[in-house]
DNA sequence: CAACGTATGTTGTTTATGCGACAACTGTAT
DNA sequence: ATACAGTTGTCGCATAAACAACATACGTTG
C-alpha cells in the first residue's frame, strides 16, 4: 500500500496544518497563487506568521504538499491505492485525474503562470508512482510503460480540464481509456 | 456601553475556547445537558480534557459562559447595548428573548431539568444589565421598574416558546409590548 | 541615489496545550 | 459486600505555538 499519511501525530500539529491547508485553499479561490503571501495564510488560518515556518519551509513547499494531499486524497476515497492493475482500476485513474484538474480550474483563480506547471510535476509523480506500484509484480520493467500511460493520463485530463464547454466526463474516459490502456495490456 | 468582550487575548486562547463552544452547542443539539461529559466536549472539540479545565471549572460554567455568549451575540446584533431606552429599543429586546429561547428550544434536546431555571437565570441577569443600562440617567431609582420588566420579558418569551404551535413573532410582540412598557413609560 | 513600505525567513523567550498518571467519586453488576 | 467501569478534577513534565525583534531583500516613489 501507498504511504498515505494519517500518522499519530501531536494534535496541535494536525490541527495547525489542517488550519494552514484550508486558509491556503479558500485563498487560491480568491487570487493567484504568486500574490498570496504567507501572512494571508497565516492571518486567515489564524495563526502565527512563525509558526508557519516550523511546518513548511515557505509557501512552494506549501502548494506541494496542498497538491499532494488534495490528489491522494481522491485516490484514497476509491481505494486505488490498494489494488493492482486492471482496466476498471485505470479507467478510475484517468477519471481522478480528470475530476482533479478540472476542480482546480474551476475553484482556483489561475491565470497562467508556475502553478500549472508546479501541479503537472506533482500530479504526474504521484500518477507514475501509484501505476508503478499497480505493475510491482511484473517480471519486467515497468518504467517505460508507466512513463508513457502517466503522460497520457496526465495530457488527456489537462486536455479536458481546459475546454470550454467540458463533454461528459464519462464519455471522455471512454474515449481516452484504449489509447492508455494499449501499452498497458501485457500486464493485465 | 456594556461590557461585550472581544478582548484581545492569545490567539490560542481564543481559538480553543471557540473550539469548546462550538462542540458544545453541538453536543446539545444532540443530547441534554446532564449526559454531556467533559470528555464528550473535549473530544469533538479535539482538544485534551486537561486543557478544558485551564477554562472552564466544570461543565456547569461552560454553560454559564456559553447562554451568556450566544445571548449577548444577539444583543449585539442588534446593537441594543448602545442605545438609550425607547419603546423600539424595548420592542427590539423582547424580540430578541422570545427569538432566543424559541431557538433553543427547538435546537436543544432539552427535557425539564435544571437546563430550563439555569437559562432563566443568565438571561434574566442580562436582560436586567441592560435595562438597568438603559435608564442609567435616571434621576429616581430604576431598581423596582427593571425587576419587574425583566421578569415581565423572561415570563412572556419562555410563555411565547413553549407554546405547541408559535404565533408569529412580530404579532405577539406587539401584543406584549404594552404590557411590558407601562411600568417604563415614565423614563421615555 | 535615498528613503520608504512591504514581504521574507530566523531567533530567543514566554505561554498554552498535550499527555500520562493519579486519587476520589459514582453507578452497576456480580 | 466487592469488584468493575466510567467520570471528574488535578498534577508535573514535554512540546507546539505565540510573540517581538531582527536582518535581509525587493519594488516603488521622490
Amino acid at each position: 500500500m501507498l504511504p498515505s499519511l494519517d500518522e499519530k501525530l501531536d494534535p496541535r500539529v494536525k490541527r495547525t496544518r489542517g488550519l494552514i491547508l484550508q486558509s491556503f485553499e479558500n485563498l487560491l479561490a480568491e487570487k493567484n497563487f504568486e500574490s498570496i503571501s504567507v501572512q494571508d495564510i497565516t492571518d486567515k488560518a489564524q495563526i502565527n506568521r512563525a509558526t508557519f515556518y516550523a511546518h513548511f519551509q515557505d509557501k512552494y513547499t506549501l502548494l506541494d504538499y496542498s497538491i499532494n494531499q488534495m490528489f491522494m486524497q481522491e485516490i484514497d476515497k476509491r481505494t486505488l491505492n490498494i489494488c493492482t492493475y486492471n482496466t476498471d482500476n485505470l479507467r478510475n485513474l484517468i477519471l481522478v485525474v480528470c475530476e482533479f484538474l478540472a476542480r482546480l480550474h474551476t475553484d482556483c483563480v489561475q491565470p497562467h503562470n508556475q502553478f500549472e506547471s508546479f501541479v503537472e510535476t506533482t500530479v504526474k509523480k504521484q500518477v507514475f508512482d501509484l501505476l508503478s506500484y499497480w505493475l510491482r509484480n511484473s517480471k519486467i520493467s515497468t518504467e517505460l510503460p508507466a512513463t508513457v500511460a502517466t503522460s497520457a493520463i496526465y495530457g488527456l485530463a489537462s486536455h479536458y480540464s481546459h475546454r470550454k464547454k467540458r463533454p461528459a466526463l464519462d464519455r471522455f474516459v471512454d474515449e481516452a481509456l484504449p489509447l492508455v490502456a494499449i501499452n498497458l495490456e501485457q500486464f493485465a
